[in-house]
DNA sequence: TATTGTTATACTCTATAACTATA
DNA sequence: TATAGTTATAGAGTATAACAATA
């Protein structure tokens, strides 16, 4: 029998987490009739206003397929607009709507509570440094995938 | 237009590494025909080798109707062995087949070398602090949990 | 009655590829 | 030709509930 610690393996802590992470946070948007990944949408897009699908795809993380379905849907709940943009007719900008402005800015302080309830007990100093090592991580499993590319990646 | 920095929202941290850990190393073990939920239960079996499904369920994140689909697919390949258990015969005992214990022996390397990837650069102190956070986080998010559920559970 | 696990259903996500339109 | 996005399909996951067996 394979000797493996799960309790010292990173990816299993992660997905534990996250795992954790989701089905809270699923259960606090229930009432406003809002997926996690609707939700993810709107947190990219109120960050920054107009944005490419295969840009929201990477921030979200989401499949870009799954994503211009969910767009859809989206645009049926009137959340978000879609348009091709002006200076390249093959991209499709992607913007909240006043109603998806509206429903956004009910949603930010549940995340924001959200947030310190899953951090309760940290100092300011130790969020700040787990967060710091999330972007590390992410940064260097990027680096990775780029590497099996053939060639580093624009970014 | 609502103020919300992703940068610095935890759950969407977390959601990016996961994304990034879990697509990595599924490519890992395309060509062993292993799925990374399948490697989930063979990680946890090689824990602890007999384990209830309900407990699987738990330590994998896997939904406990999945999870039956999934062992099932999993004693079709010959990786797992289900038995009643004789003490209660309500439960079913999952546990690895020698040619499961084989196959997590080959995998058991490669996910060490992976995990020393997404930390490079990180000092073992810093690894360790990181792991720590991470289970404070799931330990406060299941406290939460709890708390709906009306009182305190069992652990 | 409550619990454990399996099964069924409908819905969603993923992966892949075909397709349209632009560049 | 290559790129951006949409659509179609099949396979797998989730959520829910019904169900059987056992406690």
């Amino acid at each position: 029998m394979p000797m493996f610690d799960l309790a010292s393996y990173l990816p299993y802590l992660v997905n534990r987490v996250g795992a954790r992470l989701a089905e809270a946070f699923s259960g606090e948007l229930a009432d406003l009739r809002i997926t996690l990944p609707m939700w993810r949408v709107m947190a990219a897009l109120c960050q920054k206003a107009g944005q490419r699908v295969g840009e929201l795809a990477e921030v979200t993380s989401i499949e870009v397929s799954t994503l211009s379905r969910l767009l859809r849907a989206m645009e049926r709940k009137e959340l978000v607009r879609r348009a091709r943009s002006l200076e390249d007719a093959r991209t499709v900008l992607v913007e909240l709507t006043d109603a998806g402005v509206a429903m956004t800015d009910r949603i930010v302080p549940r995340a924001r509570l959200y947030q310190d309830l899953a951090l309760s007990g940290f100092t300011s100093a130790e969020s700040d440094s787990l967060k710091a090592m999330l972007v590390r991580v992410h940064g260097n499993l990027g680096a990775l995938a780029a590497q099996r590319s053939g060639f580093e990646r624009p970014a």
